[in-house]
DNA sequence: AGCGTGGGATGAGATGGTTG
DNA sequence: CAACCATCTCATCCCACGCT
């Protein structure tokens, strides 16, 4: 989900479960976050800064028909549920994470994109999507563009990396090109060097003997395994758990 | 003399707790 | 739910001090 908060604020954000708060809780919350957002300046040495929202400032700005007493209560609750926070006693409230990510799944509203704009990027993507270095490269264009701010698209990450497929391709002499595809969709190339110059049969066959072995499995699990291998199958593998846990 | 820095005093603003 | 009070923290001001 993509939701943008004010002027160049862009969050990405996930499902939270969160059990429903009062109307008048969830409209204070909104009203916080708004406030906090918007009460961002920037300072004589260039700093941007934004200030605590205290109930006083809420209940004057907003002509709430509560007092800063009953507000305080509010807020009180909400910061005991995770959604807002203080940076010491005597400050206003401030957003947390949850409290973000509360506003954006419940309080926002979702605002669809016209149909020009949803066919624009549904023929883009259609471009494009067998190629995912490409696909998150349109994401982040996409995004930035929609909402007016900065984007940054990250691919899905498992917790741990797990062997999918590898292929190795001889490309001159004794260069290999080594590549691994993990259950995650990233893809690790890198060259290797042999020992000794191989057909691309042989290497066929050495990824052919580690795919069948290895598809599925963590490095750690990997590396826990005794595999009865050749010389070049078992630096291959060696390599193979190298990737798999520079990518954890 | 002018400037920068550090420490103390004070006021403003916010909170939590208590009471009606 | 609102009002009041004690408490806390921050920002600001003022002053003393040291350096150039």
């Amino acid at each position: 989900m993509i939701s943008t908060l004010g002027k160049g604020v862009l969050i990405l954000v996930g499902r939270c479960s969160m059990s429903d708060l009062s109307p008048r809780q969830q409209l204070i919350l909104g009203l916080v976050i708004r406030e906090y957002i918007s009460s961002e300046i920037e300072t004589e040495d260039g700093a941007r800064r934004v200030q605590p929202v205290g109930s006083k400032v809420l209940v004057e700005r907003y002509n709430l028909d509560l007092s800063p007493a009953t507000i305080r209560n509010e807020l009180a609750r909400l910061e005991e549920r995770g959604l807002l926070t203080h940076p010491h006693t005597s400050a206003g409230r401030i957003p947390t994470d949850a409290g973000y990510r509360y506003f954006v799944e419940s309080l926002m509203g979702d605002e669809d994109l016209s149909p020009d704009e949803q066919r624009t990027i549904q023929h883009q993507f259609h471009q494009v999507r067998l190629d995912l270095d490409q696909w998150m490269r349109l994401a982040s264009s996409v995004l930035a563009r929609a909402s007016g701010g900065a984007a940054i698209v990250t691919a899905p990450r498992a917790p741990q990396a797990r062997f999918k497929h590898l292929q190795l391709i001889s490309t001159q002499g004794r260069l290999v090109l080594f590549v691994l595809v993990l259950m995650d969709g990233s893809v690790k190339q890198e060259m290797l060097t042999l020992a000794d110059p191989l057909s691309q049969a042989d290497l066929d066959a050495v990824s052919a003997t580690l795919n069948g072995l290895l598809s599925g499995r963590t490095a750690e699990e990997i590396r826990a395994r005794r595999l009865d291998l050749s010389t070049l199958e078992a630096d291959v593998l060696a390599r193979v758990v190298d990737i798999m846990s520079r990518a954890d």
